[in-house]
DNA sequence: GCCGTTTTCGGCCCGACTGTTTTCAGTCG
């Protein structure tokens, strides 16, 4: 069983306790379990072998009991009991953006609302305003909340489907006769949700492969199966589709299935104007004699054009690039030299300390590390002279590391309602890297969201600004304000704008990259890691900035050190 | 339910925001 399902269940029993009123403590414990175990670099089960859950922070005896059950039994006494407390649809009723415990709580045992349907009748038919501390306008709000929940629903966030992916295919790939297996759909154009997975696999014998993933530990139940081809459910809920080609299909097979449909109608239809036919089983001419299809470069070849990177291929111009030898040359990960937006347990909700934060760096081969706490208007955030503290530690600290790697200190500073930052200018402008965020006040008026945040820009203090849109997937909307006028004031300021890489924000978003290249605006590729192992998620920012066309030279961070601290420091010396 | 110790109980983060209320409950981060 997986670390992500073991915390999805501890995570299950915390909302239930709180639903049937449990201790508040023990709900936050269970969620601190949940936490624990989903960050987990190693297997859960191994822990559990070992006798050392314990080790654990969070995880004490009684816990680490659980875990052990539900690993060997696949069953966990504590959430069944629980769970028949509660109607099967009162629980998701959580997930609606506005609605908590409480508010669940009371209209499951005093209206008997027991799913998502029945709370939106009662937004209609005017019960729940009825009940205490309800109104007109918060009844509007989880109405409204419920259609967004619904609007997302059955789509999952990248970085859930991803692992499950990965892990079918390994395990596809060991299959006797197998000899290629890969995941294709919008997950392979890492798209920021994906709504099931498509699994290729290329064999002559379709029938071992079928079975081997109808017995797959992460299949909850088989819901159809052909000659060809199942499909599945996985226990966290997601659908994957299955199809197994001959070899000399696979690579058009895998061009057909990665899609998008706006990009298999160009290039089919410019298969057509060629005199050619293009499927999933392969290329043909007219008189229907193969002319490729093993390989995806076999398929592009055909139509005369080269080979186009997944995530490139939305029926936006990537045709048209390919046609005049104008496609850009992706970032990779490695062209991201160091991290610019990080968090340590001096503020607020960081957990590593700048050591542990720095050594796991410079594992990864980040040259460079800022540091970038939050400022005091966040619960537990620093002040001026906290941060000058800080600031003189992680200094000293950049000093004994010697470059391995260098640290730089910055801050995370709120731009506060009116606009102004969050510390003075002179606080600011002793740092080595300031990125600006908004945390609050979401709902402004458009307007006056993109004025804020242009008057943050125009301070001359700001090096980035951070997850431009406050988006969370699947969670909170963007908030709505003019990027064009934004954009246009970070390039008259030399202000980068960040790609926050943490994978339930992905913000600025793919769109957003395109628009601030167009704009000749600089990207920052940052992970917001808040611990150690949050630093590996740079990969998920890459993949937007993929997706937004960006090359290396639109990104801050794809820079030297020598040269990040020149373009930085430049900023300093202009004040 | 966890944790630390003041060592087997008592504390566990808390402020901002919103919409309700007329002093504060619920949600969020």
């Amino acid at each position: 069983m997986e670390n992500a399902e073991v915390a999805r269940v501890l995570s299950e029993v915390a909302d239930l306790l709180e639903l049937t009123g449990g201790n508040q403590f023990k709900v936050r414990a269970y969620r601190q379990a949940a936490q624990v175990v989903d960050l987990l670099p190693m297997p859960v089960s191994e822990l559990w072998r070992k006798g050392e859950l314990t080790s654990l922070p969070g995880v004490g005896q009684r816990i680490a009991e659980h875990v052990g059950e539900l690993l060997d039994t696949g069953k966990f006494s504590e959430h069944d009991r629980l769970a028949s407390q509660v109607p099967p649809g009162v629980l998701e009723l959580l997930s609606v953006e506005g609605v908590g415990p409480k508010t669940v709580a009371a209209a499951w045992k005093q209206l008997q609302v027991k799913d998502l349907d029945a709370l939106e009748q009662v937004c209609r038919n005017g019960k729940l305003e009825k009940l205490p501390r309800m109104g007109a306008k918060r009844v509007e709000a989880i109405h409204k909340a419920i259609a967004r929940y619904r609007a997302r629903k059955g789509r999952s966030p990248l970085h859930r489907a991803l692992p499950y992916a990965q892990a079918l295919t390994a395990r596809l790939r060991q299959v006797r006769g197998v000899t290629e297996a890969a995941a294709a759909g919008s997950l392979r154009r890492r798209r920021e949700t994906v709504g099931d997975i498509d699994l290729l696999v290329a064999a002559t014998d379709a029938e071992p492969v079928m079975r081997e993933l109808a017995r797959a530990p992460e299949v909850a139940q088989v819901l159809a199966t052909g000659p060809t081809k199942c499909t599945v459910r996985l226990r966290i809920g997601l659908q994957a589709d299955l199809r197994v080609l001959p070899p000399e299909s696979f690579g058009a097979a895998l061009h057909y299935f990665t899609g998008s449909k706006a990009h298999n109608i160009a290039v089919r239809s410019r298969a057509v104007r060629l005199g050619i036919k293009l499927s999933e089983y392969g290329v043909f001419d007219r008189e229907g004699h193969r002319l490729g299809g093993a390989s995806e470069e076999e398929v592009f070849r055909a139509v005369g054009l080269p080979w186009i990177p997944p995530e490139l291929r939305e029926g936006t111009g990537e045709i048209e690039a390919a046609e005049h030898g104008r496609l850009p040359a992706l970032i990779e990960e490695k062209d991201v030299l160091g991290d610019l937006h990080v968090h340590s347990k001096a503020s607020s909700d960081g957990r590593s300390e700048v050591a542990e934060l720095a050594e796991e760096a410079r594992r990864l081969g980040r040259r460079y590390l800022a540091i970038t706490d939050h400022s005091r208007s966040r619960p537990l955030g620093l002040d001026g002279a906290k941060l000058s503290e800080h600031a003189a530690k992680i200094r000293g600290m950049d000093k004994r590391l010697a470059g391995k790697p260098h640290l730089l200190a910055g801050v995370e500073v709120d731009i506060l309602p009116d606009g102004s930052l969050d510390l003075p200018a002179e606080v600011l402008s002793r740092l080595d890297l300031v990125v600006a965020s908004v945390h609050s006040h979401f709902s402004d008026a458009p307007e006056r969201m993109t004025e804020r945040i242009v008057k943050a820009l125009r301070t001359k203090v700001v090096h980035v600004l951070g997850h431009p849109s406050g988006r969370q997937l699947g969670v909170r909307d963007p908030y709505e304000f003019d990027l064009d006028r934004v954009l246009e004031v970070a390039r008259e300021e030399g202000v980068a704008i960040e790609v926050n890489a943490m994978p339930e924000r992905m913000d600025l978003s793919d769109k957003g990259c395109r628009l601030a290249k167009e704009r000749d605006v600089q990207l920052a590729i940052s992970s917001d890691a808040h611990n150690a192992q949050h630093l590996g998620n740079l990969s998920f920012g890459v993949w937007v900035a993929r997706r937004g066309w960006l090359e290396k030279e639109d990104v801050l961070n794809a820079l030297g050190f020598t040269e990040l601290r020149r373009r930085i420091g430049r900023r300093r010396a202009a004040i």
